[in-house]
DNA sequence: CCAAAAGTGTTAACAGTACACCCATGC
DNA sequence: GCATGGGTGTACTGTTAACACTTTTGG
């Protein structure tokens, strides 16, 4: 017996859902949260806003059992945005799988979320199946027609990385540039937050992290930009200053 | 035209995965983190140890699009223990979706964990393609044969409880047994951190939960137990006092 | 000099830690 | 009485929060 007809023995013979990942891909730019969407160019919500994503690749299932799930978000990441997950912060979300929510038949959505630097913003355009894609504030998505749950989906991406950045640096980290002021570092935390951060305050919390290593000085100045003093520039010790 | 035509007419027509929920089941009695495991009966993987669990209906897919995912965790859950809904605090973890992960085909597995009242433990006894069935303290999982990738399932859902405990009450509430004692409250938060908390500075915390009125007094008296004095009982002011 | 933005210092309140001590019960 | 576990008090430390203040630049 060979072994492929050994494990088709086993198969599971069960109705199947599609199986997709959604990507919700954030920024701060401009004081600003923005998400990344594209513009549906068919049905259903043709005409509707929605996430970037896409079915998992499964291959036969059984000799070839396709894609896992996390290369699907890089893979889905990479054809919409052109960025490669050591660009980005990735990390899986939640799994939406509610009965009805596409018209079209079950659906389970395994959706993402990614952390695009301020420096790596690439620019979109329309794709295979979009009629166009840009970069909203998450601000003004009360105005906007969104398809299947993907509200939802947004909502619950912006709560959780709301609450992730008070302690896990990485994501801070993921929105800034590679050398940023203290000031940008603390509207990336104010406008992810939507709280206000005492100047004085956040920056003992700053320098606390030079003291332990974890922030340097950057080498370069930036140019002489706006009315006032000039700011330090700095950078993450760990690894985008090396990294590219 | 039909509507179920005209649903079926934008039917996805990709290869699809399985899709299950696998259940991470954990109390606290006696002094340990104890998890429900099941052991198989079939192949693959007969005779190790898994998490309870199984397929999500699906329906036809069209007109019946099957039952939420969360739906299916609470039916697995009262199939695999007679506990309900109300009885536990039960959360999405998880979802694991690497290709090979099940040999007889590509199967994503959304993971859920429940936690049950130290006083609605249930027995356990073996099912339908479970040879047999017991709880089993997490300690000790590492001398135990687990199948799939169930071992790190359980890793995932130990490190989230302990993460989570230290600032979501509603963890604790759901391990205690409805009226508790200060010191089985705070064996609660030692085998689920693996921390020892210190007597005095644990009441602090526990006082101020009831002058915020989150604990009141329980009604009776525990049975006069071991040796040393009695302890006063208390109970969780939202729900489960009334509850049931 | 003035506006604007960067950056520092001072204080009080609060929460966490370590540790010593007292209270009530069974035997 | 004494062992056992329940319960409290105190002093120290570190973090947070509010707010006033100084420094450096462009015009």
């Amino acid at each position: 017996m060979s072994r492929s007809s050994a494990r088709a023995k086993f198969r599971y013979e069960h109705a199947r859902p599609s199986v997709t990942v959604d990507m919700v891909v954030l920024t701060v730019v401009d004081f600003d949260l923005k998400l990344l969407l594209i513009e549906r160019g068919q049905e259903p919500f043709e005409g509707h806003w929605a996430l970037p994503g896409g079915f998992v690749q499964v291959g036969d299932g059984i000799e070839d059992q396709g894609e896992d799930l996390d290369v699907a978000a890089v893979r889905e990441l990479q054809e919409e945005t052109g960025l490669s997950a050591r660009d980005v912060f990735l990390e899986q979300l939640y799994t939406f799988g509610k009965a009805g929510r596409d018209p079209r038949g079950r659906v389970v959505s395994v959706a993402y979320y990614a952390l695009v630097p301020a420096d790596r913003v690439p620019r979109v355009r329309a794709g295979d199946d979009a009629a166009d894609a840009t970069w909203i504030s998450v601000s003004r998505l009360d105005r906007i027609d969104l398809a299947f749950d993907h509200a939802d989906i947004i909502a619950l991406a912006v709560e959780r990385i709301a609450g992730k950045i008070e302690y896990d640096l990485r994501l801070a980290m993921s929105l800034v540039p590679r050398s940023f002021t203290k000031a940008e570092l603390r509207r990336v935390f104010e406008v992810v937050t939507g709280n206000d951060y005492d100047k004085s305050n956040f920056n003992k919390r700053f320098n606390r992290m030079i003291e332990d290593g974890v922030i340097v000085d950057a080498p370069g100045k930036r140019a002489g930009s706006g009315p006032g003093r000039p700011a330090h520039l700095y950078a993450f010790a760990g690894k985008r200053l090396a990294g590219l």
